[in-house]
DNA sequence: AAAAATATTTAGACAAATCTAAAATTAATT
DNA sequence: AATTAATTTTAGATTTGTCTAAATATTTTT
């Protein structure tokens, strides 16, 4: 149906949209796609050509209702294949990515199907980022940052808003995990840096960007 | 490491080599591809350079050991991703071929380790062809075409030559499937079309050329 | 509001993978 | 062995996705 280069161009426009709620820029684009800016504008001329955006030049982009419908469908098929990956085949969270990557432009509904069925419909990935379903629709669930939490208080590891690798393996050595408990003992004032204790085991020290990538729920 | 493109010529051209012994020409991988003879030309010079054939203009081609080895652990990869299709995910045999010629250009030598783990090191793919290892060895059996049993005698189907999915579906009907026990009743001197009864049940007819492509082993 | 900086697009080029039509080579047939 | 047929290659073109460098538009700063 579209290009591997097309899907992995609305895929980027989502993802960049979701967080900046403007249009999205050309050189947002580029940045994220790691190519050149020349090469995006060429590709947004043939997006709107299949009425899969809304461009008009200079002013960046939206996706049209079919556009944003690819982009989630890849999402979907992204994130069960991070959760076959994890779940089935034993690989660690931060080995993932790349391969999903490949996996999500396989070509099949009724694969995409059969493979949430076999995963038992998991509404969350490895990283805790949710599985939109069928539809297109995400699961959502209240969660906070750790640094949001008040010293004294507790939550328990949802997800991560960080997914680079050594970010990971830096959680991995904390033994910190989905899952896992994180009781918040001490705020610095001066560069709100926070002691932690983590499952009641281990404690340690995170700054506070490290902090704001942890997501919990309060218990 | 090789494109797409480059991998299905070098399957392509392994898959023919193995049927006719002598070199593989041209015109015999363009039909195998559907696609022009002068496109495979300009491909075979491309994997000539590479070092992954034996190409000499007019000549036909060979596999280099590398080209060999190339091809191998995609066949291996299909094979696998067949197996984890049909006993997984419970796909039927006739409906894998086309996500598996996907899947198997999947890049990551750790996923297919894991894969064929989870699988339990399965030998034989569900359309009962053997599945290489590691090293690109595949496995041996002795197997006789239904159509060489003597009336009276009894097979095992162990697989099938052929992989059209319409055969497939006239097997489905006929409850022929692996493991199912096929004996010979009679043999029709004019036309060698045989009388066969099925797991015990079913009586049926086929025809020399069906016979042909149904591997059994003796019982 | 003009100048400077930044962002975006256009123009032109290139590599990969394909094609058709014509030319060249090899194989088959009379 | 010469002619015909079949196969294969070459030549030249096309599409897709990318690039760099230059031109243009927008935004920011003075």
């Amino acid at each position: 149906m579209f290009s591997v280069s097309e899907e992995d161009h609305l895929k980027a426009i989502f993802k960049i949209a979701e967080k900046e709620k403007k249009a999205v820029s050309t050189n947002s684009i580029a940045a994220y796609m790691n190519t050149a800016p020349a090469s995006v504008t060429d590709m947004l001329k043939k997006l709107a050509d299949k009425e899969l955006i809304q461009y008009q030049k200079y002013k960046g982009v939206t996706l049209s209702a079919t556009g944003s419908k690819v982009a989630i469908q890849l999402i979907r098929k992204h994130r069960l294949w991070e959760v076959f990956l994890v779940e089935k085949l034993k690989f660690s969270w931060e080995e993932v990515h790349e391969i999903a990557e490949q996996l999500e432009h396989i070509q099949s509904e009724d694969l995409v199907l059969r493979l949430e069925k076999y995963l038992e419909f998991p509404k969350f990935d490895p990283h805790g980022d949710p599985i939109p379903n069928m539809d297109g629709k995400f699961t959502l669930r209240s969660q906070w940052s750790v640094a949001e939490l008040l010293p004294g208080h507790t939550g328990i590891i949802l997800g991560v808003r960080e997914h680079d690798k050594s970010f990971l393996l830096y959680l991995n050595d904390m033994k910190i995990k989905l899952g896992t408990s994180i009781k918040v003992l001490q705020k610095t004032a001066y560069d709100q840096s926070l002691r932690i204790l983590i499952d009641g085991r281990f404690e340690n020290l995170i700054t506070k960007n490290v902090a704001h990538q942890l997501l919990v729920k309060k218990v």
